[in-house]
DNA sequence: GGAATGCCGTACCGTACGTTACGGTTCGGC
DNA sequence: GCCGAACCGTAACGTACGGTACGGCATTCC
């Protein structure tokens, strides 16, 4: 019922938290009575506060993205080393939520939840995570372009070229349940990867195929 | 019970086909009862057959991944036309496999397996998936390679941003029930672009960052 | 022709889980 | 000190579903 728009209360958060912890470490076994006795509260107080499962779950992953989307990331920059560490930076945060247990399980829970109809969490996830770092990617790429250090039609294109550069086979095998323990120094390197090989594509200083 | 190993007759076929059906159309309604109601059989049989849920359905994911894997690729070619020509019809084949609506049915029902421990769907689909698709493709790179048309020191990783620049987004938005469309040209298009974005970065003919 | 086998349809069983109900306890306000 | 509200713990209910048992029918084998 609640949790809907308005933000939960410390209480709620710790049940909320309680859940999430719950889908990393038990997976499937997600039932109400097992959220009651990890967040030590009644079932009748989960009902109460959150409706039925579905809310229940779409207040977690609410709760999720909230605490994600904290990240912040300064303004546009004008010269190529500032927009390679932007870019790098983008990707090394990227790769470390989708390999994160929590993300892992949060995106099998939605797409598990996509497979029948009701509410939607799918869309949630997609919101929060694809979308908004896209959204939060573009005006980075454009002003890039401005500055004469990228060169695109459409900056969704380039987007998610750089999308797939830098995430590549990872999601889909994470989620499938393969073992890819992905580092530090990994992320770090990777992200370096996929970068150069962005700015190979879509900068001005070298060839620039077109989308 | 069966078909571990050996193929099912016609009739299995003929469930499993069942059980296809049933998991595009319904989703998550994928019940014994429902599956035997469907394949006008007894569930006595299905459990005779298949041995229990599991068994059903991990049968199934075989069965539809040796449907897939029915498409054959010639051997490697010598020119740069011919090159391109095999990687894009890679991705087209790809980007229309991760797109149908089987598939997405049944990766999200592997990912919900992944979920729990038991019964890996997640690696029978993995390894007739995104790896399948891998060993395929690396002779291919690796004659390239060879004729002087391609640079790369690992096959595994050029290979994996061939694989990020075709798929890009694609797979884990229609995964979480994006409604993402891809017809046939803009599949077609989207095959061009991404072999000649691989192609800038890994041919010889262009600037070839290390990856 | 009769017995046996294989399979369909259906009824049945046990369990897990979502949801509800209720008694007991704590706590803030008067 | 008393009342009501909020909440915990647990019991109880209804249902859905995996799995099993059984009666009937068709086909095959002797």
């Amino acid at each position: 019922m609640a949790a809907e728009t308005e933000e939960p209360t410390a209480r709620q958060q710790a049940v909320l938290d309680a859940v999430l912890s719950l889908m990393v470490e038990e997976g499937d076994k997600l039932t109400m009575t097992a959220v009651a006795r990890r967040a030590s509260c009644s079932k009748e107080t989960l009902y109460k506060w959150f409706g039925d499962r579905d809310g229940l779950l779409a207040a977690t992953v609410r709760w999720q993205a909230a605490r994600v989307r904290a990240g912040r990331y300064d303004r546009p920059t004008l010269d190529i080393a500032a927009l390679r560490d932007s870019l790098k930076g983008f990707a090394a945060t990227w790769l470390t939520v989708i390999s994160s247990p929590t993300s892992i399980a949060l995106n099998r829970l939605a797409i598990g939840h996509a497979a029948s109809r009701k509410s939607n969490l799918g869309g949630i996830v997609l919101e929060n995570g694809r979308f908004a770092i896209g959204e939060r990617l573009r005006p980075v790429l454009e002003a890039g372009r401005e500055a004469g250090l990228l060169a695109f039609d459409d900056s969704e294109t380039a987007f998610r070229s750089f999308f797939g550069l830098v995430g590549r086979d990872v999601q889909i095998r994470l989620l499938l349940g393969d073992i890819l323990s992905l580092g530090r120094d990994e992320i770090e390197r990777d992200a370096a990867r996929a970068t150069d090989q962005f700015l190979a594509l879509y900068g001005r200083t070298e060839s620039a195929p077109e989308a």
